[in-house]
Order: C-alpha cells, then sequence, then structure tokens
DNA sequence: TCCTCAAAGATAATAATTATTATTTAGGAA
DNA sequence: TTCCTAAATAATAATTATTATCTTTGAGGA
C-alpha cells in the first residue's frame, strides 16, 4: 500500500520520511480538495508530534515535483489536489465544495477552438475551466 | 468625470465619500486587475490619510454590490477586477500579469455544448475559464 | 443649520503561511 | 553494519494579508 508512496517518492528523487508518505497517502485518501488543515488533522492521528511547517514545506515540494497542484477558491484558503491529468473543477456556490470534472471531448473542443482562434501576444500553455453551480445532493 | 463615479455610489445606495470615490476611481484607473496594496498606494498621493482597513472595507462594499468582482490566482492575494461583463482570463505563468479576454464566440460555444452534456446532479451558473500561459510583449 | 447613523481612522487581533534555527534522520559511503 | 553528511523535521518566531473593534468624523436628510 504505502509501497506505492514510497516508490513514487524515490522516483521523484524526494528522500523517503514517514511524513512524506502520510502527507502523500492523506492527500490521495482525502476527498474534495484538502486545506493544508485538513492534511495536518487527517494526518495527527497517527503522527501526533508533526510540525504544521513541516507539512507546508513537504506540500510546496510536491507541487515543485508535480505529484499536487494547487486550487484556489473564492475563500481565501489554498488547497490541494491530487489528480494530475488534465481536468476541470465544479466549485459549489453554497459549500466550498469542488468536485473534478473530466471530459475529454470538451478538452479537445477547446482545444481545436483556440488553434484556429490565437490570441494575439499570447502562447497558451493550459487552459482549466472554473464551472461554479450548485450540486443536486 | 468623478461625476460618473458619484452617480454610480448613489444609485447603488452607498453614501458618497471621498474614500470611496478615490478608491472607484484607483481600479478604474488601474490595469492588471489590481490588489488591495496596489490601490492603497495609488490613493496615497492623493489621500495620504486613508486608512488601510477602510480599502478593504470599500472593496468588500463593491464587491457586494456588483461594482467590482475578485479574481483569484495561485497566489495568495486577492485582486479585483473592474469588468463585470462575462469574460476570462488569461494567466501569465511568469509574472503576476492578469489580462482580460472576451470572446462572445467562446462564450456561445461552451454555453452549447453544456446545453448538449448535462453535468450529473449539478446546475451550471457560469463558465470561466482561466487560460494560462505567456505574453510575446 | 442641525442630527443621526453610516463611514472612516486607528489600532489590535486573527489566520494562513513562511522563515529561522537547532535537532534528528535517511540513505549513501566506508 | 556503522558512520557521516546533507537534507528533513520540529519548535518557534515572524510575516503578511485581512478582519474586527471601537472611537471619531462627516454625508446627507430633516
Amino acid at each position: 500500500m504505502s509501497d506505492f508512496y514510497r516508490k513514487t517518492l524515490k522516483e521523484k528523487g524526494l528522500k523517503v520520511t514517514p511524513q512524506r508518505v502520510a502527507i502523500f497517502e492523506a492527500i490521495t485518501h482525502l476527498k474534495n480538495h484538502p486545506t493544508a488543515e485538513n492534511i495536518i488533522a487527517y494526518i495527527k492521528k497517527n503522527h501526533p508530534n508533526i510540525s504544521v511547517g513541516t507539512v507546508y514545506k513537504v506540500l510546496d515540494s510536491f507541487v515543485e515535483n508535480k505529484l499536487l497542484s494547487k486550487v484556489k477558491t473564492e475563500k481565501d484558503i489554498m488547497r490541494y489536489d491530487s489528480v494530475l491529468t488534465n481536468h476541470h473543477h465544479l466549485y459549489c456556490t453554497e459549500t466550498d465544495r469542488i468536485e473534478d470534472y473530466e471530459d475529454e471531448q470538451l478538452n479537445e473542443l477547446i482545444e481545436n477552438y483556440f488553434k484556429t482562434h490565437k490570441i494575439k501576444n499570447f502562447n497558451i500553455q493550459e487552459v482549466k475551466l472554473q464551472i461554479s453551480g450548485k450540486f443536486n445532493n
């Protein structure tokens, strides 16, 4: 189980520490794009002595090494996303819920659109949709 | 000149104060989606005694009254946008530059796409594109 | 002109994040 | 396996953006 995390860390050239494995596991386990606080709370169960600063530093190093990406909401807190494929986000306007939205057909549509509609003086690297609305459940 | 600001404030039922007019003017004048700090720095020239708290409070009331909207970036600072039509944003991955991107044809394309591709358990209110890349100039 | 309540100013408080520094430890070398 | 060193962690302090509090001021209606 944790072998996957250890292996991935090693591949990225990151030292395999219990804290890093725990944080990696926490993000994979926690849904809804956790905040640093969510992650800290979750990890405290098994690693009561983990330092808050460590969590922030590990998260930063994960983002740098493309194990995670950051997500911003209307509220002012940074959240983390462990899904690294090209995907979009559904934002609930009532709660702080964020869901991933993957749609290959949509990606192609957008890609084709911008192929024929260049933006002047701008080279596109990535297009992400922020889809705001309400969940029915 | 400032009559426009005074008139708009009045219409929204907001008391017309020199601070509010100055902040309104600053946002309209400053390009690149200013931060609160940018706005404060700009206003200090003519209103050296303006209070930082006042600026935040005025900005909040403007957002509430739909004179402004907030923009989220990867970085940790709130930025403000005085353009209120449905538009998208170009984010420079190298600098903190953000430009508005208006494209009615794109809006229609996306709207039509989601008309025929409903997302289950989700009612879309708004779709915004975060277009990341590099400016050529 | 006067009055009142909302707005502004000053300041303190908060909350998330970052920086600092001493201690510990992963992992390669002997 | 043990030792060594650079890197990682823990503890703590500092920072930064923002919000709250509370007193004073002034916009705008009576």
